[in-house]
DNA sequence: CTAATTTCAGTTTAACTGATATCA
DNA sequence: CTGATATCAGTTTAACTGAAATTA
């Protein structure tokens, strides 16, 4: 983009603003060249991770609103990756699970983003790519939770 | 958002993602309070630093899509803070110039977005703030020419 | 004729809100 | 009755595309 401007091109906001544009651009057409966004991988990974939950505890877990929940939910059903089933304890909620083919779609995802993360990263060497994400959990961890 | 997912947690795209939405939002609501966006902070720091130029100059500066320079523009020379000239030399083109209120108008949002900045950071110490900064930086300057 | 400029009108996508029906 | 859930329908905003009119 070259932008020319001092102060524009030291301003924090606009430099993560920049990083993350091009890092979702760069996952997002990874992850549609194997038909996939990531969403999916952030409810498969969060069912591998955390296990079975209703929708609107997924909803919380992965940050992914209640309604665009749904959407989601369909694709990977219809794909076949993950399950609805109906809750028999509590009958407002499904139980989501992930399938067998759900886990090995994961495997995949997780490679296909490794190496999306890879390409998004290649200018750093090991140690800054560890340092940058410390500083940014750092910032992440305390916007969830100031003070 | 509390992430559950170990690997979720950890994905440096979505980490950038995260920041960068919480960044964005400060930015706009600080400005937002005093009736400003950041393209038009943009803009004005822009012609300050670099000088006049005509909008598709100013677009290629900035990083603006040609067409949305001309609703910023609009909103801009609306506040008196700056002037579109029809040039001379050039009939196509119209030179953008930052008045005098513009001016001022920059140093406000100078010290609004130093604040906004300072909060967005708060949890590091000034050394991180440096690394982070050159960090990002890497990654945007890789982006903007690999190689 | 080709290419650049300003402008307008429009698309796409993500993030978000609100409401409804069902059940605890 | 209050509150949570799944779902649907819709808004808002930023990022982006396309094309027309003008001039180099």
């Amino acid at each position: 983009m070259t932008t020319t401007s001092p102060r524009l091109r030291a301003l924090p906001s606009r430099l993560l603003s920049q990083a993350a544009t091009h890092g979702d651009r760069l996952v997002s057409e990874g992850l549609a060249r194997i038909g996939a966004r990531k969403w999916h991988y952030a409810v498969l990974a969060t069912l591998a991770d955390a296990g079975p939950a209703s929708q609107a505890e997924m909803s919380r877990r992965t940050g992914i609103y209640r309604s665009d929940m749904v959407a989601v939910l369909n694709e990977l059903e219809r794909d076949g990756y993950a399950h609805r089933v109906p809750d028999l304890d509590d009958h407002r909620r499904n139980v989501i699970t992930l399938t067998t083919s759900g886990t090995a779609r994961l495997r995949e995802l997780d490679t296909v983003l490794a190496g999306l993360q890879r390409e998004l990263l290649s200018p750093l060497t090991a140690t800054q790519r560890k340092q940058l994400a410390e500083l940014l959990t750092q910032l992440v961890d305390h916007h969830d939770s100031p003070q």
